[in-house]
DNA sequence: ACACCCCCTG
DNA sequence: CAGGGGGTGT
């Protein structure tokens, strides 16, 4: 009962907040968009609560009943002062009193053991509720100044527990506010699209947190989360995936990742055999809420999602490079089997389009087309339709011109080297594929950004 | 040796 | 779309 309950406690709140950070990215397709902040606030409580055991929930509703220990929303830490010098004058009264009757000295340890056990307890739930709003949240609303106050309580407890006041809070804070800052922008492409453009409904975590989200929303979310872990973000990976070997593993590649954050690693901070050696219930069905999401958000292989983005892609790409099929494909963690499969996929791609354009080209000379010019791809025409039926199924996007023009080229291509006959050389093919391979047109940026990828 | 491509096949 | 053979370039 020395140390230890307070670098857990610091340990548990670095825990806490790197998870809330790190489950930003699932987060925005969880929640209703209208919801306000103190609503979230609430609701996150009341499933934040459903993890307290029965002890917890008692301490919980003693706080409540505790005037001379519970903050209040008006509260401000120079009136927890004033309170906390009345309140030690008073015990100094009944100290004097009992020192008097001896075979009362047990009974008044006895309560003053419980009510230092309430206090740690209280505060390390009250690390959980606050370490987020703290973080950012500069209105001074009723919810900020609680959290405030908890902490400042907190704080306090350390001070005199512990013995050691330079571990505290705030070296925490500041580290969790790194995660949250350094968090890069994202770039709202969409809104340049002269149409609603399709959600680009990508890869598993497509619902990438918007930039702006409310940070009660992903302090919310993270008690959420933990709730939901079992049904939802577990359910997309493998049950193999989780032994405690890879947990670590797996959580640092996802922290090095070119993902949210800055490359600081938190091992400790993610360490799941810590977090489960501190016996907190509610922190353990976190921790692996945490380790399952971040292999949730960095998929070790490609799914259907990934696939439909690599046939957009080809709209503007017939031969897209390595560089540009990671910028594209950063949430998978690449391999060489990756890349040969995405590689695979284009060239597959590229098979059906050269097929196509052959068939057509040759569908041309057989209805006597005998001027190049004539060949036109148009959002009308026939070939189009093929085309956009393969890699566009669902209709939902909207073709760049780009890739009729790209078409239009090839189509002429195949139709002159067809009409000179020089499809008799088995590899007349090759010099179209060079013209067309040199027609690529960059990828926009909304297939690099987080939201598609 | 390796990466990449095309072609063929299922 | 994936697997595998064969070709080409580095």
């Amino acid at each position: 009962m020395t140390s230890s309950p307070g670098m857990h406690c610091n340990n548990v709140t670095t825990n806490q907040c790197v998870k809330s950070d790190g489950m930003q990215e699932k987060i925005h397709d969880q929640e209703d968009v209208g919801t306000s902040g103190f609503g979230s606030q609430r609701a996150g409580k009341q499933l934040w609560n459903q993890h307290l055991s029965a002890d917890e929930v008692i301490n919980t509703k003693d706080e409540d009943e505790s005037p001379e220990t519970s903050p209040r929303v008006t509260g401000s830490y120079s009136d927890f002062q004033t309170s906390s010098s009345k309140e030690y004058q008073a015990r100094k009264k009944v100290m004097n009193y009992f020192q008097s009757k001896p075979e009362r000295i047990e009974l008044i340890a006895d309560v003053l053991k419980y009510e230092l056990s309430r206090a740690v307890s209280r505060s390390v739930d009250s690390i959980f509720k606050s370490m987020p709003l703290i973080q950012t949240n500069t209105e001074g609303n009723a919810e900020t100044d609680i959290r405030l106050q908890s902490s400042v309580d907190q704080d306090e407890l350390e001070l005199s527990c512990c013995g050691n006041a330079e571990v505290q809070v705030p070296d925490v804070q500041t580290e969790a506010m790194s995660l949250v800052v350094l968090k890069p922008r994202l770039e709202n492409k969409f809104v340049h699209h002269h149409r609603p453009q399709p959600p680009i409904l990508f890869s598993n975590h497509d619902s990438a947190l918007h930039e702006d989200q409310p940070t009660e929303r992903i302090h919310n979310t993270v008690r959420q989360q933990a709730l939901r872990c079992s049904q939802d973000a577990c359910s997309r990976v493998g049950p193999a995936k989780f032994d405690t070997h890879r947990n670590s593993i797996k959580v640092r590649s996802k922290v090095n990742s070119r993902s949210v954050r800055s490359p600081q690693t938190h091992t400790a901070a993610a360490d799941p055999m810590l977090m489960e050696s501190l016996c907190l219930p509610h922190v353990k069905i976190e921790s692996d809420c945490l380790v399952k999401t971040n292999l949730y958000m960095l998929n070790e292989g490609l799914t259907t999602n990934h696939l439909k983005k690599a046939k957009l892609m080809f709209f503007y790409t017939r031969y897209p490079s390595s560089l540009v099929l990671k910028m594209c494909f950063h949430d998978v963690q690449f391999s060489r089997c990756i890349t040969s499969q995405l590689i695979k996929w284009f060239s597959n791609f590229r098979e059906f389009f050269y097929i196509q354009m052959e068939k057509f080209a040759r569908h041309a000379l057989i209805e006597g087309v005998s001027d190049v010019r004539g060949l036109t791809v148009g959002r009308q025409s026939e070939l189009f339709r093929a085309l956009n039926m393969h890699y566009n199924k669902a209709n939902d996007f909207q073709v760049p011109d780009s890739f009729l023009e790209v078409a239009e080229i090839t189509l002429r291509e195949f139709y002159i080297y067809i009409s000179m006959g020089k499809d008799r050389d088995p590899s007349w093919k090759k010099a179209i594929y060079k013209v067309i391979c040199k027609l690529d047109s960059d990828v926009p940026a909304q297939f690099k950004t987080r939201h598609s990828a």
